[in-house]
DNA sequence: GCCTTACTACGAAACTTTTCGTAAATAAAT
DNA sequence: ATTTATTTACGAAAAGTTTCGTAGTAAGGC
């Protein structure tokens, strides 16, 4: 099995949606992505189809409107993109990235805590 | 004032080489690129006038070999890609991306001190 | 049954990014 | 001085991505 490739930013647009709706038509994903800018549905339709080739998604054929749903999880394909934008933006440093996107960020009570959490947790085990 | 676009993945690259050694020649960026893949020296050239021309780095041409330097700062290109790519693929989630950037990541002591520390100033500043 | 609508398939145009070949000019080497 | 090497400028090909038009086919309404 060929590791799936990278989401374009189109497609990825397309994930979004299927990761929020679960399993849709292209009609549904063209509504929702029209609600954010126009685009034809024979464009939408186009691209799922791409995907589909590619493995992005994975396609219920059996009535004649064809279902998709997603083949990789949404925090899977945050991992590869992310890996691959701290490469390339970031030089490989992961840490330089976290303390760029916490900077002007307005974080609430909680989600401080949780990143505090997560490097307490982190600091035991480099002990 | 139009603000500077946002670097393509190969200007990047260039626009790193230019931060880590200073104004540069398009001989050194190219040599420098080619060590860790192959590309062509007119290639180079015409990405770095593309460049220039777009503004992302200024050029000194009192002498025929043309001296370019970036723009713009390392972290300011960090924030605008940062920016982009915290919309596209956390879906304006900074949070979610900065756990997931801690999560598989080997930090030193003194890395996650820093974090911490910066997580407990914006903790000082929510109350 | 017939017409309208909805859907998929396919191909190609349009746009963006990357790549490189060729030509012209300048400098360096012999 | 002539040749050789280096550099810029330019244009266009190649590759990747996004967009959509057209055709064919199945389904639904009358």
């Amino acid at each position: 099995m060929k590791p799936l490739p990278r989401p374009t930013e189109s497609e990825l647009a397309i994930l979004q949606i299927l990761w929020e709706n679960g399993p849709s038509t292209v009609r549904f994903v063209n509504e929702t992505l029209n609600q954010e800018r126009e685009v034809g549905y024979t464009t939408t339709l186009k691209l799922m189809q791409i995907m589909a080739e590619k493995g992005l998604v994975l396609r219920n054929t059996a009535s004649r409107t064809h279902i998709y749903r997603p083949a990789i999880s949404e925090p899977e394909t945050q991992r590869g993109l992310l890996d691959k934008f701290v490469d390339t933006a970031f030089r490989g440093s992961a840490i330089k990235l976290v303390m760029q996107a916490l900077g002007p960020h307005k974080a609430s009570k909680e989600e401080l805590a949780a990143i505090k959490a997560m490097i307490e947790a982190k600091e035991k085990d480099n002990q």
